[in-house]
DNA sequence: CTGAAAGCGCTAACAC
DNA sequence: GTGTTAGCGCTTTCAG
């Protein structure tokens, strides 16, 4: 039990004055008088332990314990200047890459005393000064963003925040601050040479028609063509990529099969297409067709058969950003290490 | 450009005090001063602008603009004791009921001027007393909590920040305030009459011993025993479910498939496995078997065939917990509408 | 409709 | 080691 009036000047009697039941909040006043010393040695207990002497810690420590005292970190914000808050922009929650940033970049902050305020900003760059807005008049320590597509107006609020910013995913040309890029080009380079560790010797790419995809099927074709391999088929088709268009490439694939081929697919959403109509066509995997998708959507590893893909590492790229930030929170410098890149790692299964 | 000097009592040369490059953040006296008005007046037009006229708001207005202004609403918290922020605990942001949770109460609180910080707890309640302390500390207006397993001295400290609490999907049977909570009886129940409904005869149900799921299995068999038709298998696995379980289910009720039947499976894994396995051994679907799942996974829907699930309603349970916290936000008193469920509907599909 | 004074609860900076 | 003073940037309250 925690009763405790310890109300400093009451002017008016109590009972007129206060709302019947509710007791006023404790603060640090109410502990320091508890403890009988100074608001401010409460308030190093807190935060500078090692600047008090055992005993005095230990009488606060008691207070505060007896108190259920709360400390007010908005307050101590205000004062501080520092709200340990960071926010958190990210379009959406519901792709598995995001999730994993967000879970993981979370994690790392609160693990370093930051609490992380979330935006889910869908993909739509609609109003992104009113949620600049929002977000910065809380006086975040720094802020995550991904994407990059935000309006001249809505990267100035950022600059004149001059709090650290890290990039993530996709990344603008004339970056703000800190970035973690991903290279699509590579990813297609390590694919192209995963089937060919695979000992395929003709290959094939389906791609759809957005910048990013084909960076990644640019990247898979042209180390195919770096060491003299044929490529049998390169299709692309309209954004997004969907199952249905893997049908389709994977019909337009059936008779260039005579001889094992391995097949990059710009999503694994494709990848899912291709397989159950090899599938449909008696098409055997991975001795005649080896797939390769992208994303590691959730049910690329319970189809049947589970399908291998390229999975960018969400959880890494949460942690590199936490790391960078923290970083610089802690009065590093900018330099040449506030460039990352999104890890990601091939995830090998049936089909290959 | 917004280069503006105003400090108020300069001692010192400014060149001497202040920090090479950096201008000092704009504040409200420095608006206040630009537009030839009290700070005061700034603040109603911010936030009280039909109590200002209309002159002195639009040159206040401009002063906003021209300095660009970001009022500080920590700032504001403290002073008014309102901070704007709500928070949100969840266990995982990997699950789409999860996602489509936070995704929807986020946007219906930001709408309404909140901002969210999320916590994911992870589902091991380790050291959740830390975690509240962090977020109470930041002076959440409210606070959404998932699951019940927290802590006594937990709960305390709930109570006693005495701020509107929704509690949502998990719920402890001494709720602290308000509810949304998941009547996982009635699933099974309308998934009976769903079934019944498509004209089968016979009824299986292949479920997971965690108690939710065989809360669902339950209101599944009581139902079908109700309108008297014969359950021809009734059978639990370990938790959690699997695919492997699913597969291992089917080849149990192959031998009693000689009448269609109708099954319920505690999980979309666990009708995976059965919708894979009846196409080894094939069965017709949905001729022979009709196969239910519960959670629409992403994978239910783009299995081959898309499989037939119950989907528990983030998003509409995120937009119930922000109403039932807005509305005590502004000032309604507790009530018997503190009481809601989390909606669900049977997405069908061609396992049906 | 506008302004002045007095804090909100905490901590930086400086005494002792 | 500990206390005192003076704000952090805003809003409440009350006076015009």
């Amino acid at each position: 039990m925690t009763f405790h009036h310890k109300k400093g000047k009451t002017t008016v009697s109590d009972t007129e004055r206060a709302p019947p039941i509710r007791t006023a909040p404790v603060k640090i006043t109410d502990v320091a008088a508890a403890a009988g010393v100074a608001p401010m040695t409460v308030s190093r207990v807190i935060n500078t332990p090692d600047r008090v002497s055992p005993e005095t810690t230990a009488r606060v420590r008691a207070a505060i314990e007896r108190l259920g005292y709360v400390p007010n970190l908005i307050a101590g914000g205000l004062s501080s200047r520092k709200s340990r808050m960071v926010a958190a922009i990210v379009p959406t929650i519901a792709h598995p890459m995001f999730a994993g940033l967000v879970q993981s970049f979370s994690a790392s902050m609160r693990q370093a005393g930051y609490q992380v305020m979330l935006s889910i900003s869908g993909y739509d760059q609609t109003d992104d000064e009113a949620l600049f807005h929002a977000l910065l008049g809380r006086r975040p320590d720094a802020l995550l963003i991904t994407g990059s597509a935000y309006t001249p107006g809505a990267l100035q609020m950022l600059i004149e925040a001059r709090i650290p910013v890290v990039e993530v995913w996709d990344v603008s040309s004339r970056p703000i601050d800190m970035v973690i890029g991903f290279d699509h080009a590579h990813v297609g380079r390590e694919v192209a040479d995963f089937l060919l560790g695979k000992g395929y010797e003709r290959f094939a790419s389906l791609s759809a028609r957005d910048s990013r995809a084909l960076t990644r099927a640019r990247g898979f074709t042209e180390r195919v063509a770096a060491v003299g391999k044929p490529l049998v088929l390169e299709q692309t088709t309209c954004a997004p990529s969907t199952a249905g268009a893997g049908r389709d490439g994977m019909r337009a694939l059936r008779p260039l099969l005579d001889q094992p081929c391995g097949l990059f697919c710009s999503s694994d959403l494709m990848a899912f297409g291709v397989v159950t109509e090899a599938r449909v066509q008696g098409v055997a995997l991975p001795a005649q067709l080896g797939v390769v998708g992208f994303g590691n959507f959730e049910f690329s590893e319970v189809n049947e058969p589970p399908i291998t893909t390229v999975s960018p590492e969400g959880s890494g790229t949460g942690r590199s950003a936490a790391t960078l930030l923290l970083r610089r929170l802690a009065g590093e410098r900018a330099s040449d290490n506030d460039r990352m890149q999104v890890p990601f790692r091939i995830v090998e299964r049936a089909t290959t």
